[in-house]
DNA sequence: TCTGGGGTCCTAGGACCC
DNA sequence: TCTGGGGTCCTAGGACCC
């Protein structure tokens, strides 16, 4: 039987920020997202001033402004980098270890024998802590399921310590799962919550006790999977391997909407361009390519509009320029004049790996493209991205995101790293 | 003025086949 | 008055996750 430890960072992308400025430490801190448009990350000093999470920016501003709260754009390349240190420290206390999320690993304890799991899990803890700046929950149960409720709860309750067990707990258990709300389950989401509410079904003690027919009948096999979860069957499993990514995609929304079909083909092309470096990174090539535009769906007064198309490789591929050609001939297909976009993006679809792929007559072709490939990734490495890039990419054009809070890349470029004053 | 981005899995329904 | 049943594959959309 499986012991799974759930270890998630408390609030990983303020965390982050303090480690490399301690003046942050104490202080209410949100990071945003894409644009600065919403808040993607509370300190707890943030959360306690009734700041949500997702909440547009522009709606708490005077509560920003009143409480002094430190408000950051994210950065993706430092939480990275943080993220891997963590699971470096952790797969130094066991193999046995999925990296769930950028902030979240799930471990399977049961293989170590542990005599004092709870013990185990507090030194882990105190070692994140120690060797990244960290601070981690860890929350310990038989089910996945289980252990997102015990780390939640370690979490909340300052008593815990930042480590909560509820595997062989019975009683513990079950008072963890009445003080659980239905909402907070994993797996129950906005409109699974509404139906269970609706039966009476308010809480993970209520969901565990519910007859298997009447939770497939409103949420199907998935419905039916937690709760088997909640009993403590281990339906889902740890997975080591990451899977192999079947999409990859890149889109933004832009600093303010456009009806340029220039603008949104500028844009269109630094896509593509960004996931064909991506999947070359990870080894892979694509078979279709899908491009998809928008309009701005909060604004009531704009005509709305949202179009995709996709085309297939004939021979799936990694190469930036066919990877440009089909998302710029796929755009002139759903392109109309007359709308304001918003926001568009490219997927990439079918991905395989790289060596899999079929051979075809143009090889010889194909690996002068590939050789071209190889050595704009090596010129983007030692210079800087975007150091060679296809087309021309304005720094002025609407698309840009807005980021006018951006931290530094405190421990990935060297013009960034800190500087310690004697 | 201002509302994120990148994924996965499941299911229902249509097309098609014998 | 009458119009099968069962299977597969594909796609779009729903729901959820962090």
């Amino acid at each position: 039987m499986p012991l799974f430890a759930l270890v998630d960072c408390n609030n990983f992308y303020a965390s982050c920020e303090r480690v490399f400025d301690p003046r942050l430490i104490g202080k209410p801190v949100v990071v945003l997202s894409n644009n600065d448009g919403c808040v993607v990350a509370r300190s707890n000093e943030a959360k306690a001033l009734g700041i949500a999470m997702g909440v547009p920016f522009f709606k708490i501003r005077p509560l920003i402004r009143e409480h002094r709260v430190v408000a950051l754009s994210s950065n993706y390349t430092l939480y990275a980098d943080m993220s891997r240190r963590v699971v470096e420290v952790l797969s130094s206390f066991t193999p046995d270890l999925e990296v769930y999320s950028i902030d979240e690993s799930f471990l399977d304890l049961a293989p170590l024998n542990l005599s004092d799991p709870g013990r185990f899990c507090r030194e882990m803890r105190a070692t994140v802590l120690r060797w990244t700046g960290l601070p981690v929950s860890i929350g310990l149960g038989s089910s996945k399921t289980l252990s997102k409720i015990a780390n939640r709860l370690a979490k909340k309750k300052a008593e815990a310590g930042g480590v909560m067990d509820l595997a062989s707990h019975p009683v513990r258990t079950e008072s963890a799962l009445a003080s659980t709300p239905v909402g907070e389950v994993w797996g129950i989401g906005p409109r699974s919550e509404a139906k269970l509410l609706a039966l009476g079904i308010t809480d993970a003690l209520r969901l565990r006790n519910a007859p298997e027919g009447l939770i497939r009948k409103v949420m199907g096999n998935v419905g039916v999977r937690t709760v088997l979860e909640l009993r403590g069957m281990a339906i889902h499993t740890l997975d080591t391997e990451p899977a192999q990514k079947q999409t990859l995609c890149r889109s933004r929304t832009f600093g303010r909407a456009t009806r340029e079909l220039g603008d949104v083909r500028d844009a269109v092309v630094a896509f593509a361009s960004r996931t064909a470096e991506k999947l070359r990174e990870d080894g892979l090539v694509a078979g279709a390519l899908a491009t998809f535009i928008m309009t701005d769906r909060f604004d009531a007064d704009a005509r709305q509009r949202s179009a995709s198309a996709s085309d297939p490789f004939g021979i799936p591929t990694n190469d930036t320029q066919e990877i440009i050609g089909a998302a710029t001939r796929t755009l002139s297909r759903i392109w109309k004049d007359g709308y304001a976009y918003r926001k568009a993006g490219v997927l990439l679809l079918d991905l395989v790996a790289g060596n899999d792929r079929l051979r075809d007559l143009f090889e010889s072709s194909r690996k002068r493209a590939m050789r071209r490939m190889a050595a704009l990734d090596e010129i983007n490495a030692r210079f800087g991205h975007g150091a060679i890039t296809f087309g021309l990419s304005s720094l002025k054009a609407p698309w840009r995101s807005r980021t006018n809070r951006l931290s530094p890349c405190y421990t990935t470029e060297w013009t960034d790293l800190p500087v310690v004053q004697s």
